[in-house]
DNA sequence: TGTACATCAGTGAACGCGCGTTCACTGATGTAC
DNA sequence: TGTACATCAGTGAACGCGCGTTCACTGATGTAC
């Protein structure tokens, strides 16, 4: 299918790197358990047994995989919430970095499903769990749960509804991302902007924030991929 | 590992089922690319060949399986909001069923993880996505449309809010039994119960409900896998 | 009630395949002196 | 600056394996007359 990559070396230089890449390449194609060791060597260019000098098993990689998706996961969503307009503090800022941090995790998962998936599937050993962080450090849940807790500061999330609201709002975005990205919810890039955005001014709503502060919601039309 | 079982006559009498039930068992243990027909046949005590019989090939095998599950949450789906308490068409009532229906959703994931993994998963072509409907004759969506409309009807959900009601509820409760089945968070049994009530809570807020129709929510307390 | 025969549901051998992993190896790199 | 040598990063053959699918087959069932 893909030519093997022909190299000037005999050492490749970023084979790591480059395996971590083919491997996101074919799970895109082939699904999570449909690629292989061999496979990733014969996309990169390397003989089979290459890989074994980076990754101690095939599982190896996969965890190197999720790893690399909650840094970038990170990094998406630490620039979303930078660009948030707002004084610094205020309510209206608070409102923006969280609508700005659940389209990030949706526009993450539909650019790059097949970290989505390995993130976020049964295939992680606990072992090889690498949390995986952005720019400022901070893996996505903390960027989460700091959000959050601006939010209550402004004033926002009132107080009694502060407690579990990382729940609901992950749920949520995440519910969504994963319909789309599977395909449960077939929708046009039109129809899943305009869900989108009924979904999180849910989430507003459900965190007992005033939801007139983000753009009001045009109607929602969606069908399922089963019904 | 498990030994072939064995047959008292040549034909089989309902090897169809058997093999739906046999994917289910391997795929909860090997994931959903991970069984094999041949493997399925052996543990139903059947030639390797047998399915072919059945089935079209591998994949027609996990419509199938789709197809059971989609029956199985129906079912679970009616059979909760059947005890729901209430006048019928008072709003007491509509709130305990769509308490209920996203309860049994999160109770069908956690019982039938193969099942859901395969219903919502990248793996079904299309072609075979059969419905797949409980007691009374209805899908998993059509369940949730008409018990929205139930609510909307008793006035739980303002007119205003009803339009997308539908991928509000669904991404959310499908998140957090996603987030949990996957094991992204681990959370005990109490720790669960708990959070999907904050959940449903917010559900409910987010369709515009009067929450405090549902007990109120204990603390909730929860990591992640990876963080 | 008996029998011929079509149909259905399973068998078993065989095919070609790609996989993960191991092993002893070799080419390239870098470092101590 | 030159050289011996340790270390690193890749090679290539080989292993045993289970897979999906095909094929010609046979045992069991049911139905027409």
């Amino acid at each position: 299918m893909t030519p093997p990559l022909e190299r000037d070396s005999y050492h490749h230089g970023d084979l790591r790197h480059a395996l971590v890449e083919a491997a996101v390449k074919l799970i895109a194609e082939r699904g999570a358990e449909g690629f292989s060791l061999r496979e990733a060597g014969r996309l990169v260019g390397v003989s089979p047994t290459a890989a074994y000098r980076h990754f101690a098993d095939k599982s190896a990689l996969l965890g190197a995989v999720a790893s690399d998706g909650f840094s970038r996961l990170a990094a998406a969503m630490e620039k979303g919430m930078a660009r948030a307009p707002g004084a610094a503090g205020g309510p209206e800022r608070a409102v923006a970095r969280m609508a700005a941090l659940g389209e990030a995790y949706v526009d993450f998962a539909l650019r790059h499903p097949s970290h989505f998936r390995i993130m976020f599937g049964p295939w992680l050993r606990e072992t090889e769990c690498v949390p995986g962080v952005g720019p400022s450090g901070k893996d996505p849940f903390q960027l989460l749960v700091e959000t959050l807790d601006e939010a209550a500061a402004a004033g926002v999330i009132p107080a009694e509804a502060r407690a579990g609201a990382e729940v609901v709002a992950w749920s949520t975005v995440h519910g969504f991302a994963a319909l789309v990205v599977d395909g449960t919810l077939p929708l046009s890039a039109r129809e899943r902007a305009a869900a989108l955005r009924r979904v999180l001014t849910g989430v507003l709503l459900a965190l007992g924030a005033d939801a007139s502060r983000l753009p009001p919601v045009e109607a929602v039309k969606f069908a399922t991929r089963c019904s």
